[in-house]
RNA sequence: GCGAGAGUGGCGGAACGGCAGACGCGCCGGACUUAGGAUCCGGUGCCCGAAAGGGCAUGGGGGUUCGACUCCCCCCUCUCGCACCA
């Protein structure tokens, strides 16, 4: 027997060796096996440094999971990689004038070291890592995929740009207006970018969502729905009178359409130049104006959204259903990503353009009325009646009410060829171009006679050339190495120019759960049959953070993917996990707080079971952990720590106890262990890990008070072993072989089944009420009927007092939990 | 502003419409003994009471019900998403 003392020091690096060794964790790829299979999958790590609390919170959760799948036969795949291609490598890199590769490199080291000495079940065989080049061959190999089939493609668009970071952000890199990295507000930068069109999918996208409502949380359903924001509403034909250009603009409000009195463009709409050209010198030089100033100094995302700026164009556009014509503007609230680029002013029925009409001093028309209160009245309106209401000044339309007339103005539209319903979505095209060094090349090539000619997929990988001044700014840190820039185009021969950009590391995890089935392949990406085998993920467990960006991105390169036949399936994660935030003192640990708690030093002190186990049981597991409440004083150990002590004491206890003849294992303690076999079970299959570990700890102190009273324990202890070996695997193993004498790991054994007879207590404590108030508890059989309980409660001497002579009128009976006794006066 | 979620002891948190506060932390008292990051036993929602017992308690107010932390309506507070998307 091992030592006498709870020593985690010992214990757990000695099985980290071991398990190594007798390779436990491996998935298995062999068809004949006949377990089935199941995806256990935690978001990849991005290595930026030591794994943080965060790491130590969902790795947990991910851990626990694969290992009771294992146990419950399953044949489990639960692999882990670095996501280490992105800007805080190259940031923390420059600041430390080191090679982001160097940095980067020794990151992974000591986050893999790290994870192994938690004890994390990884099959260590398939990790992968997104900047080494034989991953991002086919994340390149991908793009190609995508830009053979015109899903990824270049434009001249609107774009955020970040001036700390110097690179343009996917919208949804964006928070509030300031770029996701480091908080700089972002700006309006017309540039040429590569795309990818995700748009195409919104529909799909949308519509996938449904079957996930039970298997996703909800606010991340919620969240996708609207960023990708369906609107329904109508698309309206204009003509510009002075040009006789047609166009046509969406809206959500057909039924505003008669309060129309400007018309506004977007300043990258083509049309603008065109008509301000047309409109004379005066207005054609604001116009300059204007857009050259936004162009030199651009408005932050915030600047240009609160913007209530705007030219004249001199032109005038023809309401289509009244023929009047009105003043045309352009302005930058407008956006040219939304809708068509142009927009119907209605001031007295968005705010927006109500604004616009006050500072531009341009009339306001009444054409929706409220039902009720009062009058809405041009002169004297201090906002837009932007709600539902009866619509006049309409002409054939006057008096009907919203929201029939909605769609009674689209099918009037319709009608009149005027115009029709339309759909518009949020969602605006992936922009994947990085004008940033750490990341993987844009596999294309710029030819002056050919074009962009995608890269051979034979030529794979672009690699990215490690000797290059990798500082930020100009066109792209590529751009500055002429061996990678200047190569032959490979369609025609001739001299032509690489992309310089490198991908939005998003691009990277958009598709590596499904390299996991196929690790270390040299000629695919993956293989169709081991994506077959695996895929979908059955439990996807990671942080709230990637809500919209990543897991669209990834539903996205799925579907794609699908469409392109090479997967079957069209949503890549059955089942998804939350796990919450660890933050300190009510706040989110940082370096400037000063706040920030490491997981590995509490490892070292305390054992990697413990700071697991103060994790799960800290409460529901997709609730944040303020660890300042959890453990507040660093040099005592966290309250699970004293739990395992308990733990290994009983079980120690209770393996040695045998031998020694002591009194049968109690009825009431085997019942125990069956009834905790099934609330823990159940437990663990909804994520509750809090309450399956208080559970096991019920269980623990039921053994100690047997074994104080000398009963026999053995097999309630070894089932409790069995139960805490997802949770606390080092501590379980070391009991299960060590002081239980089990051949063979725990990890490897039969989660314990329960039989459900056994688990129901003999009696229960049925509850009588008088009067809707409890007035006595009283012991039943846990299978007597409605007229023991009635005879039970009635024999009651405190019912009785409770009564007073009173008659009952009405008796409620719940075998055999409760009795509720109603008297005519109540 | 829109959308979602949450308010329970000193603290983290438990409770298929049926004993509110499981389990743990902390705290109080005790035991063992004395240097073990200890361990063990007892107590611990609030108020009255020596006790038995009684009363009050799940943000506030109403409702449904024999019975409400749980369901419905109104209000307050907090958290999180989205915020000029026409």
């Amino acid at each position: 027997m091992a030592s006498s003392r709870y020593d985690p020091s010992e214990i757990e690096p000695r099985w980290v060796a071991r398990w190594a060794d007798e390779g436990l964790y491996k998935a298995s790829d062999d068809d004949a096996d006949p377990r089935p299979r199941f995806y256990a999958l935690d978001m990849f790590s991005y290595p930026s440094g030591d794994l943080h609390m965060g790491h130590a919170e969902a790795f947990s959760g991910g851990d626990t999971i694969a290992r009771f799948r294992a146990m419950q036969g399953h044949n489990v795949l639960h692999p882990i990689g670095w996501d280490a291609f992105g800007l805080p490598a190259e940031n923390a890199a420059i600041k430390r004038g080191i090679h982001p590769k160097e940095w980067t490199y020794a990151n992974i080291d000591q986050q893999r070291s790290s994870f192994s000495r938690m004890g994390m079940s990884f099959d260590w065989n398939r990790q992968l890592n997104t900047c080494d080049p034989e991953y991002y061959r086919w994340t390149q190999w991908l793009f190609l995929q995508l830009f053979d089939r015109g899903l990824a493609y270049r434009k001249l668009a609107p774009t955020n740009w970040c001036p700390h970071d110097q690179t343009v952000l996917a919208n949804e890199q964006v928070i509030n207006g300031l770029c996701e990295r480091c908080d700089t507000p972002v700006v309006r930068k017309d540039l040429t970018q590569w795309f990818f069109r995700i748009t195409d999918f919104a529909q799909r996208l949308l519509d996938d969502l449904e079957p996930l409502e039970d298997t996703w949380p909800e606010r991340v359903v919620t969240m996708q729905r609207n960023w990708i924001g369906r609107s329904e509403g109508a698309s309206i034909e204009f003509e510009i009178a002075e040009t006789g250009d047609r166009l046509e603009v969406f809206t959500t409000r057909p039924d505003t359409l008669w309060g129309v009195t400007f018309f506004v463009f977007a300043l990258e709409h083509p049309l603008v130049t065109k008509l301000a050209a047309a409109g004379g010198p005066e207005v054609e030089a604001a116009t300059r104006e204007m857009l050259d100033r936004l162009q030199a100094t651009p408005l932050t995302n915030r600047e240009q959204a609160e913007s209530r700026e705007g030219v004249a164009l001199g032109a005038h556009a023809v309401n289509p259903v009244t023929g009047e014509q009105v003043p045309c503007f352009v302005a930058p609230y407008v956006l040219m990503e939304y809708g068509t680029g142009a927009v119907m002013g209605v001031p007295a029925h968005d705010q927006r353009d109500f604004e616009f009409a006050r500072e531009h001093d341009l009339p306001i028309r009444v054409v929706i009325q409220p039902e009720e209160g009062a009058t809405r009245d041009p002169d004297r309106m201090s906002e837009a009646h932007d709600h539902e209401g009866v619509m006049v000044n309409s002409g054939p339309f006057n008096g009907v009410r919203s929201p029939e007339s909605i769609g009674r103005v689209i099918e009037w539209l319709e009608e009149e060829g005027k115009g029709r319903a339309a759909i518009t979505y949020r969602l605006r095209d992936w922009l994947i171009s990085r004008q940033r060094y750490w990341g993987a090349p844009i596999p294309v090539i710029h030819c002056p006679s050919c074009g962009e000619v995608g890269v051979p997929v034979q030529d794979l990988p672009v690699v990215l050339p490690e000797d290059v001044d990798f500082q930020p700014g100009g066109e792209s840190p590529l751009a500055r190495d002429p061996e990678f820039v200047n190569v032959v185009c490979p369609r025609c021969g001739g001299a032509a120019r690489r992309d310089t950009d490198t991908m939005d590391t998003f691009v990277d995890s958009s598709w590596y759960f499904l390299r996991y089935c196929s690790p270390g392949r040299d000629d695919v990406a993956f293989d169709p049959a081991d994506v077959a085998r695996w895929m979908p993920v059955d439990q996807y467990t990671g942080g709230v953070e990637h809500a919209i960006l990543h897991l669209l991105y990834s539903r996205f390169v799925t579907k794609a993917l699908h469409d392109l036949g090479l997967v079957e399936f069209v949503e890549p994660f059955s089942r998804m996990m939350n796990q919450g935030q660890v933050i300190f003192g009510g706040a989110a640990m940082s370096k400037s707080k000063g706040n920030i708690v490491l997981p590995m030093p509490l490892v070292e002190r305390w054992g990697a079971d413990t700071m697991r186990l103060t994790m799960l049981f800290a409460g529901p597991f997709e609730d944040d952990i303020d660890w300042k409440l959890i453990a507040p004083d660093a040099t005592r150990p966290p309250g699970v720590y004293g739990w395992l002590n308990r733990t290994w004491r009983a079980v120690t206890a209770a393996a040695g106890a045998g031998d020694g003849g002591g009194r049968p294992q109690p009825q009431e303690l085997t019942r125990l262990a069956h009834r905790t076999v099934q609330g823990v079970t159940e437990d663990m299959d909804r994520y509750r890990f809090n309450t399956a570990i208080s559970k096991l700890m019920v269980l623990t102190n039921e053994i100690r008070r047997a074994i104080d009273a000398g009963e026999e324990t053995r097999d309630a202890a070894e089932v409790l072993v069995l139960m805490l070996a997802p949770l606390a695997p080092f501590l379980a193993e070391e009991l299960w072989r060590e002081v239980l004498g089990n051949v063979g790991s725990v990890h490897g054994a039969q989660w314990p089944s329960f039989d459900p007879a056994l688990a129901r207590e003999d009696t229960v404590t049925m509850v009588v009420m008088v009067d809707g108030k409890v007035r006595d508890r009283v012991e039943v059989p846990s299978d007597a009927d409605e007229v023991a309980c009635r005879e039970a409660a009635l024999a009651s001497e405190r019912v009785r007092q409770a009564l007073e002579g009173r008659e009952v009128s009405r008796t409620i009976v719940r075998p055999p939990k409760l009795v509720s006794l109603v008297t005519a006066a109540a």
